[in-house]
DNA sequence: ACTATATAACACCAATTGGTTTCATGTCAA
DNA sequence: TTGACATGAAACCAATTGGTGTTATATAGT
């Protein structure tokens, strides 16, 4: 159900520099629209407006406190890249365990 | 020196779907743009632009052979990849194994 | 009730992206 | 040397992206 119908999907999401800094900025803790935007040099309506990408990414998950809303990373997205890479292991070191690796998983498209 | 003023980098250039089919492809063989083309739905000019997108972030080489350019994988700028998503590794497992290989590798920014 | 705060939603804009067709160049084969 | 093939380069276009400012709505504090 993680990748199901949704807009922007991670590669997508984690093409953007601004993207990449925010995930792991939300890594350690949840916080604010507003405390977000101030590690950024752009308005908390384009924060918002990568917030809302990462949601669609299923990358970061919302959480209303009174009247301010909190993000957190949502890391689990990220298996998806990993699967997509691992293909490629064997592409750059030739030892046993990559193949092994490679092998006792499941491939897929893309 | 694999990361020094590339107009596109890794995270853009697998963010298209239709460059990641490119790869994969690639991986099994060097291949001219008009057989590549062959595998899309698309013009052969938009095959080579998006192939130029890939070699500027260094996933292809090219090969000039007769009139044709041999298009191949180059798998080592996927590591810049690897390295990124290990930080995230330990926020979908807590397995002591995650923590070893992120404290054991060296960190970086984004 | 009033005012300030936090955020989302909307309308707008310039630059980039992903595609097209056309043209130019280089190479192979006759 | 003439013609076909392989490719890159250029000009163009619609849609998307990443940003802006403004407006609307809900909540908190007094």
């Amino acid at each position: 159900m993680a990748s199901s119908s949704v807009k922007h999907d991670v590669f997508q999401a984690i093409a953007d520099p601004t993207r990449r800094k925010m995930l792991k900025l939300l890594s350690n803790e949840e916080m604010p629209v507003t405390s977000i935007t101030g590690h950024f040099p752009m308005s908390r309506t384009a924060v918002s407006k990568h917030l809302r990408i990462l949601k669609e990414a299923g990358l970061v998950k919302e959480r209303k406190v009174g009247r301010e809303t909190r993000y957190k990373l949502e890391a689990e997205p990220l298996y998806e890249l990993k699967d997509w890479l691992q293909f490629f292991e064997l592409f750059w070191e030739n030892k046993l365990n990559a193949l092994k690796r490679f092998v006792e998983s499941n491939d897929s498209e893309n």
